[in-house]
DNA sequence: CATTCTAAG
DNA sequence: CTTAAAATG
């Protein structure tokens, strides 16, 4: 009943560029189950997707035209939940689970903390409040975990990783926090399907870093309880500044 | 030697934005002599114009990306000043006037007063300002003075002038400040050469305004000991939300 | 509705 | 470099 679910997530960047530069399209080429998305940037817009057959669920952050994540699917959502109960988080908009075919699909948009010492307090906290909770998510049955975590992993994960080290996302604390998280009992089965090649998920806008694959692996499809039995970066889609991330579930067996 | 000096007024919406839309191809082919630039919102640019053979003088207003106007001209510019004298209305960059051939050529941007009621208030005591500096100009010698003074005079001079008599820009009081200044010693030819055709200088961006040809006559070209034998207006340049306005210059005899 | 600026990324 | 909003027109 869960064999061929395909989920996607996807930091838009804003969901009305995304909209004009051809979303829709993209969509129905694509046509995936679950689609996580991220820095949605405008109010909710279920009518947009309800006529593509799309289920949805928003939460936007209480500042218009900032931040804000949505989980879509072709199937009913269940048990939406919106934020980690965290006021200072929940405000922006970074955070929402609905339960499609049983599993939990959990969108995610961790702060970024280049623009400042206070907002890369507030996204090491917010790391903090990300473990607490999916300890308890876990608890509650398979789950997959995507979107734009703002932390690139390993060295392989970017292309410039001995200039950046000192780089918010590349942070040695980040990357250990990241180590930690998935030892929480998550899988970050990305190399697994793609290997060694680049497959970045975000390239700056600044200077030609997309032409020549400037990038950096921020996004994720996190799995419990549930497998990926393939996955793949749609490099081509250029709707945003980011790539949408796709996976194949599988039941665990 | 004045003869045939062909002067243009032309409210820019943005000179960067003008740039882009093409000003520079326009201005080789229509090769003013002298021209009045408003709404520049751009900090001074004489590099950009020098290439084409252009003196300028520039009066940015204090708020970048407001405001602001210039005199550029294929002679040189002499005797070039800025302001009223009145630092509440220099500050927003809405005068400036340098004498080409023996001609004070002035570059006047009179406020909107359209956003409210504070806006109006100001706009009214600018009317008051200019009325004295004009005074003193016509006193001084020949005088051009061009620009977008955010008022249309007579019902002719807008699309919807009954709908328009509590609008700003159309009041009974802007309107008969118009006749006075005019009444200074100005002299307004524009119906002398366009007669009752419409000719209007600005079109709203809302609506279809422009398609539908809903459009005030806001801008002018005022002379004093100086005459335009000819008068148009290029409706078909669509740089900004303004058209040029350009006129013939003769010694009056 | 268009422009520019700012905040954010 | 890009998005969106805010102010202004």
């Amino acid at each position: 009943m869960l064999g061929g679910v395909r989920v996607y997530t996807f930091n838009v960047n804003g969901l009305r560029s995304a909209l004009r530069k051809g979303l829709l399209p993209w969509l129905e080429q694509h046509r995936p189950d679950v689609l996580l998305l991220q820095e949605v940037r405008a109010d909710p817009m279920p009518e947009v997707f309800g006529a593509l057959g799309y289920h949805s669920a928003w939460h936007p952050a209480r500042k218009p035209g900032y931040s804000g994540v949505a989980v879509l699917a072709r199937h009913p959502l269940e048990g939406v939940q919106t934020g980690f109960g965290d006021e200072a988080l929940d405000d922006e908009g970074r955070l929402i689970v609905a339960t499609v075919q049983g599993v939990q699909c959990a969108s995610l948009y961790l702060p970024s903390g280049s623009s400042g010492e206070a907002r890369q307090q507030f996204k090491d906290r917010s790391l903090g409040v990300l473990n607490t909770w999916t300890v308890a998510a876990l608890q509650r049955g398979p789950l997959v975990l995507g979107g734009d975590f703002n932390v690139a992993h390993q060295r392989i994960d970017l292309h410039n990783w001995r200039g950046n080290q000192n780089s918010s996302g590349f942070l040695p604390h980040e990357r250990a926090w990241m180590t930690d998280f998935l030892g929480l009992g998550l899988r970050d089965s990305h190399r697994d399907h793609l290997g060694e090649t680049a497959a970045y998920t975000w390239w700056s806008n600044r200077g030609n870093a997309y032409a020549n694959d400037v990038g950096w692996r921020i996004d994720y499809l996190l799995t419990s309880g549930v497998r990926l039995t393939n996955l793949w970066v749609d490099r081509a889609a250029r709707l945003s500044d980011h790539a949408p991330l796709g996976g194949q579930l599988t039941p665990l067996a």
